[in-house]
RNA sequence: GGGAGAUUAGCUCAGUCGGUUCAGAGCACCUGCCUUACAAGCAGGGGGUCACUGGUUCGAGUCCAGUAUCUCCCA
């Protein structure tokens, strides 16, 4: 006997193996259509959390129902190195086994970091599995391996050797505690509270005072001048004059810029050029002096004269207070500021001046842009496509070099001041003694920095076939079909992928790109660590099942919507995968008798749901061509749980002890079994389980390879015909319980003659159908509307069921008079419509005729409530 | 400061080309049921001035303008 409850955990575990054994999920290249799709590769430090489930199981969707429509499907798993997060990491670890990063060498280091990669990094995939994906491990790549690291390099090259990369030194955002570089994309900015400091600076020659406002005075060693607007009357007398930085005693002009804010503080800027995006730039255009007055760590360097060595903030209290002992403190006020923090390491952002190398990005914009603007590329949703264009049409060149070891050392060599980029130490060697004859190897030192993480990811879609080195692979799975990712790196990877794959193929790396909504708490906040809002993503698959918590997921995530995460989700989804394996248990557990007859009421209705999942499979691949994907799932449900559960299964199941007919029992099993492959992509575990179950099945035939349900012609006419019936028995029990009449008592109901009502009694076991369904012990058909009895209408139809015991007239009245006084507005606005000239002449005829039937169908339905009104006043 | 989007049932969301009995789904809620597949269930039910104001139209949840509120992105 098979268990009332689903047990995914073994289920789920045989048949992945299974998977795994007849090697289903790995492709190559042959003469079917390619589908594929790159993983958006997780860093090796992740585990799996809830963004991946619902990203991961997207793509595993769409990859298992590729496959099953025949076309070779290619899902290529992998991950990315991280630089900053796996070397933050690897630092960690070496200190809790106390060894400090700074007395390693770089290959020291990179020894231990590839000793943690090979411990660790493996971890997410492996939670992959657990979730279903169905990923090609053979193709399994990692941004740092040997391949995808010669892609890096050559890439690297190229774009030198076309001028389209170059170093130069920018006002850049430091992260003081990851001691590296991070582009823009990489800082995030929130207002934060904190404090403003009013500081006097004495005029040079005067007792005068200027007034400045700061958040950060822990800056002021840096400042090299003090700005004012040059139309502010308050300031006209100070042009040409200087000030005295207070405690620090250098003297600093007054700049006069338009860029100064009149009505921000005082309207008089401290300016700290070597410090501040803004006040760099100011700097340059006055020709000011940059101080450095910060270490790489965050903490004052020698240049600041005062406390050497400390951080940042707790000079920024220090300082305070010596410029407040010292009477330069105006007053301090509470303000909120916006301030940027490193995505890594959360650590406040120095803007600071350094010497980077940048990729010139208006040189790789122009195609990119334009691809997705025509669509190219398609986005999904497309609204998506505003928040490219305008960064594409604002683009700043990227930052990509970063101050790591773990990561693509950048192929650039030194030699005094310059700079030979090649693929090979040999080879640069070559350049640089072509150049200077008398080079010695050891004159010739390589860059510190490795690149940014990124720059290896945006050769992602190419790089997994190694299409840098082979066309072989390349040719056939490139463009990949879709890319499924979060809106919320749409510029850090995306946008980067679409540049390359024009400027290295020429062509989009991807057809469509499927934007994901990010998962957050039912309180709208993003699923985080810290906050400690996300769900176990392991414990919950324990807990309801991988097909649980996958259809969960995706029951509602629409395309670029947030999912709002709430264990009910999931638990609808246990309870989903719950209510099919009952459904298993009660078919198996059907005895047949091949003596019995298959009756007309079990034919029509398998002839229903048959038509039906015809129907529900166009529906399904409508949807899955707009990526409506938390719709099919809705449809599935609605289909599986109320037309075939609820309803099928209960106009063919045998009364209690008895056996069922042999076609019946067949025609259920393939149906079954068509519903399963239906469900596949979105279940895979259970629908194996049960497709195997259902029936003896030869090896190999599994689900996972059966043919996914394809849209058909459907008889539209009959399944509306059965809709009837459903309507009708519906009716009929809300009378029962309406009048407290039990299930088991059966009813007699009569149907008022009609043309409609001809065709369904005509057709073979429709009046069995509502007799079992609706327990009945008769059908009649009457030209007597005056029988007594409850009356209802179904469709345009009149039907009576009657009853023995008193009906409460005046609720009956009520009721009718209710139901009489909507009929009858609604026939009037038909009416008008159909009165007015200028919409009978202005619509379309197609339109007009339907007003015409609902005009004749609401003025039945009056009729019939008029004359049942009158009937129950006569007998009340 | 610039830009984008949203506002429909208690909650989360669909609603395609302006026209079907169009005001929907799931969850939640209410009533009655342990009816031999399933109480993780069955049967039935109630619930909305489609943010507001105007406009276009024969016809507006749907198109346009404005207002309010909210969210996000960029600086």
């Amino acid at each position: 006997m098979i268990s009332s409850r689903f047990n995914p955990e073994e289920v789920e575990s045989k048949w992945y193996n299974h998977w795994m054994k007849k090697n289903y999920f790995h492709s190559e290249p042959d003469d079917r259509e390619a589908f594929s799709i790159v993983i958006p590769p997780p860093n090796v430090t992740g585990v799996l959390h809830m963004g991946h489930m619902l990203n991961n199981t997207i793509q595993d969707i769409l990859i298992r129902k590729a496959r099953m429509e025949g076309k070779n499907a290619c899902w290529v798993p992998g991950t990315d190195h991280a630089s900053i997060a796996t070397e933050a990491k690897v630092v960690n670890m070496l200190r809790e086994k106390g060894i400090k990063k700074g007395d390693l060498t770089r290959e020291q280091f990179l020894d231990y970091a590839w000793e943690w990669k090979e411990k660790y990094g493996g971890i997410i995939l492996e939670q992959l599995k657990k979730l279903g994906a169905s990923c090609d491990w053979e193709r399994t790549a990692f941004t740092l391996d040997e391949v995808r690291s010669e892609s890096v390099i050559k890439v690297f090259v190229d774009l030198y050797n076309k001028n389209k990369l170059y170093r130069g030194k920018r006002m850049i955002n430091w992260d003081p505690e990851a001691k590296t570089v991070l582009s823009n994309e990489e800082v995030l900015y929130s207002m934060e509270n904190s404090r403003l400091y009013h500081v006097q600076y004495r005029i040079s020659g005067t007792d005068e005072y200027l007034t400045i406002a700061t958040t950060r005075p822990e800056t002021i060693p840096g400042d090299t001048a003090v700005a004012v607007h040059p139309d502010d009357p308050r300031y006209a007398h100070l042009a040409s004059k200087k000030v005295i930085v207070p405690i620090i005693g250098r003297e600093i002009p007054v700049i006069m810029d338009t860029y100064v804010d009149m009505e921000f503080g005082t309207g008089a800027l401290k300016v700290t050029p070597a410090h501040d995006v803004n006040d760099y730039e100011l700097g340059r255009r006055h020709n000011l002096e940059t101080i450095d007055i910060f270490n790489e760590d965050g903490t004052m360097s020698p240049h600041a004269t005062i406390y050497p060595g400390e951080d940042r903030f707790v000079v920024r209290k220090k300082f305070a207070k010596d410029l407040d002992a010292a009477g330069h403190i105006l007053k301090t006020e509470d303000y909120q500021n916006n301030v940027g923090r490193s995505e890594r390491t959360n650590c406040v952002i120095e803007p600071r001046l350094s010497l980077q190398w940048y990729v010139d990005m208006k040189s790789l914009a122009a195609p990119a842009l334009e691809s997705v603007m025509e669509d190219v590329i398609e986005f999904f949703p497309k609204n998506q496509k505003n928040t490219y264009k305008h960064w594409m049409e604002n683009i700043k060149d990227w930052c990509i070099s970063r101050q790591l070891w773990w990561g693509h050392r950048i192929p650039a060599y030194y030699y005094n001041d310059e700079i030979f980029v090649a693929e090979t130490f040999e080879s640069a060697y070559e350049q640089a003694k072509s150049k200077f004859p008398d080079i010695q190897k050891s004159d010739l030192i390589q860059d510190e920095d490795v690149l940014d993480t990124w720059f290896s990811s945006w050769l992602w879609p190419i790089s997994v076939f190694d299409g840098f080195k082979s066309r072989e692979e390349l040719d056939y799975y490139y463009p990949t079909s879709v890319l499924v990712t979060g809106w919320d790196i749409i510029f850090l990877w995306v946008a980067r992928m679409v540049m390359a794959g024009y400027e290295w193929e020429k062509q989009r790396p991807f057809e469509h790109v499927y934007f994901t909504g990010m998962v957050r708490d039912k309180l709208r906040r993003k699923m985080s660590k810290s906050l400690g809002n996300s769900p176990d993503a392991l414990k919950l698959i324990e807990e309801y099942g991988a097909d649980g918590v996958r259809f969960g997921l995706m029951s509602f995530s629409p395309a670029g919507g947030d999912l709002l995460f709430d264990e009910k989700l999931v638990e609808q989804g246990r309870n989903f995968s719950n209510k099919i394996w009952n459904a298993l248990r009660l078919v198996d557990g059907w005895t047949v008798d091949t003596n019995l007859p298959t009756s007309s009421s079990n034919q029509l209705a398998y002839k229903w749901l048959s038509e039906k999942l015809k129907e529900v499979a166009g529906d399904i691949q409508k949807d899955f061509g707009n990526y409506r994907i938390s719709e099919a799932v809705m449809t599935i449900y609605s289909f599986v749980w109320n037309d075939f559960c609820s309803w099928y299964l209960e106009m063919v199941k045998p009364n209690y002890g008895e056996n069922i007919d042999s076609t019946t029992k067949d025609n259920t099993i393939e149906i079954f079994s068509n519903i399963c492959s239906l469900m596949h992509p979105f279940m895979p575990f259970i629908t194996e389980e049960i497709w195997h179950a259902l029936k003896i099945r030869k090896d190999g035939e599994d689900c996972m390879l059966s043919q996914y349900p394809q849209p058909q012609e459907f008889d539209a006419k009959l399944i509306d015909q059965v809709e009837q019936a459903k309507d009708i028995i519906t009716n009929i029990r809300d009378i029962r319980n309406k009048n407290g009449v039990k299930p088991k008592d059966q009813l007699e109901i009569a149907i008022v003659k009609s043309k409609r009502v001809a065709a369904l009694t005509a057709l073979e076991g429709w009046t069995d159908i509502c007799i079992k369904l609706a327990n009945l012990s008769d059908i009649v058909i009457t030209e007597d509307e005056t029988i007594s009895g409850v009356g209802f209408i179904s469709g345009t139809e009149k039907c009576i069921v009657i009853l023995e015991q008193e009906v409460d007239a005046a609720t009956a009245l009520e009721e009718k008079t209710r139901e009489l006084e909507y009929q009858l507005g609604f026939v009037a606005s038909v009416q008008a419509k159909l009165s007015n000239e200028r919409f009978v002449s202005g619509a379309p005829a197609a339109v007009v005729d339907r007003e015409k039937s609902k005009l004749a169908d609401g003025q039945e339905r009056v009729r019939i409530l008029e004359a049942e009104i009158e009937r129950i006043k006569q007998q009340g």
